[in-house]
DNA sequence: GTTTTTAATGCATAAAACGCATTAGTAATG
DNA sequence: CATTACTAATGCGTTTTATGCATTAAAAAC
C-alpha cells in the first residue's frame, strides 16, 4: 500500500466520479481504476460499491475516509518536521507573531537571527483568526509569539518581556499624560479598538480595563489591526488604547499615554519539538527580554 | 512512500546492519539496500548516515523512527477496524472477560451470539494483568466485560448484572449460612485469596471488605484464579470469598454463603466505533441482564 | 599489509504502472 | 422499448520499478 494510492481513495471518496477524480490527481481514469482495484485486493476490503454510472462509498470506506485523512496528514506533518531536522539550520521554520510586535521585538529578533543563522529561513505568519495554540499542534507554526499564556501540557512558554499599555491619540489631543486623571473622562471620545465581542486575548483585556474603569467606550470603528488603527488615530477620527510596541512604528502626528496596566509576550513551542534548530531559535529568542534597548536608538 | 518502505526502514533502524535487517524482512540485501535509498530520495530526507562497515541513524532518522512507528501501528489499526466493518457478521470481534464470570454469564452471551450471529467469530481473552481500558483503547479489544465501570470519555459502559459476594468454603466447613454471624468470627480461618496488595478491582474490593469489618485475613495462599481456588478450598486447604457466579462451574464439595456485599458486571466499547457488527454484539448482550435465568437450570 | 565484513552497484529478469483504445453496462432520453 | 450518452473496467503495448545474483569498493579487524 502506498501513501499516493491513499490519496487517490481519498479524492475518489470526495468526488465518487472515476474520471473526475482522475483529472484531480493527474493520471488517466483506468490508471485510477486499476491503482483503486489494487490497493481493494491488496488490504482485501471492498472500499467502493460501484457500476458503470455509480460510485459510491462502502461502510468500510466511509470508515477509512475518516480515518485516513487523519493518518494522511499526521504523515506529511511527520514528514514536514523530519525535514527540518534534516536540513538544520540551513532549513526553515514557521513563526506566528501578534502584530503588535512587528516594530518594536520582532525586528530585533530577526537581526539576532539573521546573525547567528544567516542559512536559516524564516515562514512569518500573522494569523488572524486562529489561536496560536491551535497553529503550534497542527505543525503550522514551529514558534508562536503571542501576548496570552498557553496553558496546554503539550505546549511550552516563556515569558520575553513585559510592557505598558497605552492611550494612544493624536498629538494634537487635548490629553496629555499629565492632563489625563481617571479613563471615565474619556467616556465622550470616540474609540477605534477591536470589537469588544472578540475572543482574543487583547480584546478581553480591553473588556476588562473599561470594567475596571467603570465606563463603556464609544467604538466609532473596530479593528484588529494595530497600522490601520494609527493611522485613523493620526487623522483624529478617534482614540485607541494599544501596547507600548506600536510606538515604535514611527506612524508620524501620534502620542502614548502610559497606563497603568501592562501586557506580557510570550514565546510559545511544542514541548516535545526534537527540532535542534527550533531550539536554538528559542534560546536566541530568549537572550532579547528587553524592548526598551531598542528604545533607546 | 510505500509502508513496506516505512516498515523496512523501521526494521533497520533498528537493526543498524542492512544484511540483518534484510534477513528479517525476507529480501536480498541489495534490495533492503535500494528501497532505503528510493525512501530518502523520494522524501529528500537523509536517514542514516553509513559505510561500508557503520549504519548509525541521523536525527531526522531517530525523529522519523519514533513518529513511523506510531503511525504504521495506527495505519494497521485502522486497516484491522475497517476489515471487520467489512466483514460484518462474518467477520470477527475480540471480546475480553474477567474469569468469574466464565462458567455464569458468558456461556449464556456465547450462546445467544451463536443463535443470532453464527458466522460471527469471536476471539476470546482472559487478561491477567492488562487494564480493561488499555486494551480498548489500544484496539486489542472490541468488547471488554469486566467488574469496575472505566472512567474514560473516549469508552461507554453498561451494567449488565449485579449479583453478591460470597463466602467460599469447603461443604464440610463448619461455616453454614445459618451459623455466620460475623466476618471477624473468620479471623483464624485460612485465606486462599487474590493478593491485597494487587491493583485489580477485586483486590481493592477484598481490602475494602476486611477494612469494614476490621480484621485481616490469614492469607495462606494468594491467587487471582478462580478455579485454582474453587479446587483448593474443596481440598480444606483454607477458605476464599468469590463472585456469586463461580457457584456455576459446578467444583464438587464447595458451598457459597451469600455475604451483605455485591459486585457488578459492565460491558464496556470504545464509544467511537463505527462496526455495526460489535454495535449488535452489544445489544444482544444487554438482553442477558440476569444470571438468575441461568441458575435456575 | 592482508583478510574479513558489508553497503553499494552492475546487470538481467520479472513485475507493476501507465495510458490509449475499446468494451460493456447503466441511466437518460425520445 | 430502442437508442444514445455516460462511464467504470479491460486488453494491450510500452515504460518504469523492484528484485536478486554477482561483484565491487571501502572500512574495520587482525
Amino acid at each position: 500500500m502506498t501513501t499516493q494510492q491513499i490519496k487517490y481513495f481519498l479524492v475518489l471518496a470526495g468526488e465518487l466520479h472515476f474520471w473526475k477524480a482522475s483529472e484531480k490527481v493527474y493520471v488517466s481514469q483506468s490508471t485510477l481504476s486499476r491503482q483503486i482495484q489494487s490497493l481493494e485486493q491488496e488490504i482485501g476490503i471492498k472500499l467502493f460499491e460501484r457500476d458503470k454510472r455509480n460510485v459510491k462509498l462502502t461502510d468500510a470506506g466511509k470508515f477509512l475516509q475518516e480515518k485516513w485523512t487523519v493518518a494522511i496528514n499526521e504523515l506529511d506533518h511527520i514528514q514536514k518536521q523530519a525535514k527540518k531536522i534534516d536540513q538544520g539550520t540551513s532549513g526553515f521554520i514557521s513563526i506566528s507573531y501578534p502584530g503588535s510586535i512587528a516594530f518594536s521585538y520582532l525586528p530585533l529578533f530577526l537581526n539576532v537571527i539573521n546573525e547567528d543563522l544567516p542559512d536559516l529561513k524564516l515562514e512569518l505568519t500573522e494569523p488572524t483568526d486562529e489561536r496560536h495554540e491551535k497553529l503550534l499542534l497542527n505543525y503550522e507554526t514551529d514558534i508562536a509569539f503571542n501576548r496570552d499564556v498557553i496553558n496546554n501540557i503539550h505546549i511550552s512558554s516563556f515569558k520575553i518581556n513585559t510592557e505598558p499599555i497605552c492611550l494612544v491619540t493624536s498629538e494634537k489631543h487635548w490629553l496629555t499624560e499629565k492632563t489625563i486623571i481617571n479613563l471615565k473622562d474619556l467616556k465622550d471620545e470616540n474609540f477605534i479598538i477591536a470589537g469588544l465581542h472578540k475572543t482574543t486575548y487583547f480584546s478581553s483585556l480591553l473588556r476588562n480595563l473599561f470594567l475596571k474603569n467603570e465606563f463603556e467606550p464609544k467604538t466609532v470603528i473596530e479593528s484588529d489591526f494595530g497600522g490601520m488603527i494609527l493611522n485613523l488615530v493620526a487623522q483624529e477620527l478617534g482614540i485607541s488604547i494599544l501596547p507600548y510596541s506600536y510606538k515604535f512604528s514611527n506612524v508620524p502626528g501620534v502620542q502614548f499615554i502610559e497606563l497603568n496596566e501592562k501586557i506580557d509576550l510570550f514565546i510559545n513551542w511544542r514541548k516535545t519539538d526534537p527540532n535542534k534548530t527550533t531550539q536554538k531559535v528559542i534560546e536566541l529568542a530568549k537572550t532579547i527580554n528587553s524592548y526598551k534597548k531598542y528604545k533607546s536608538k
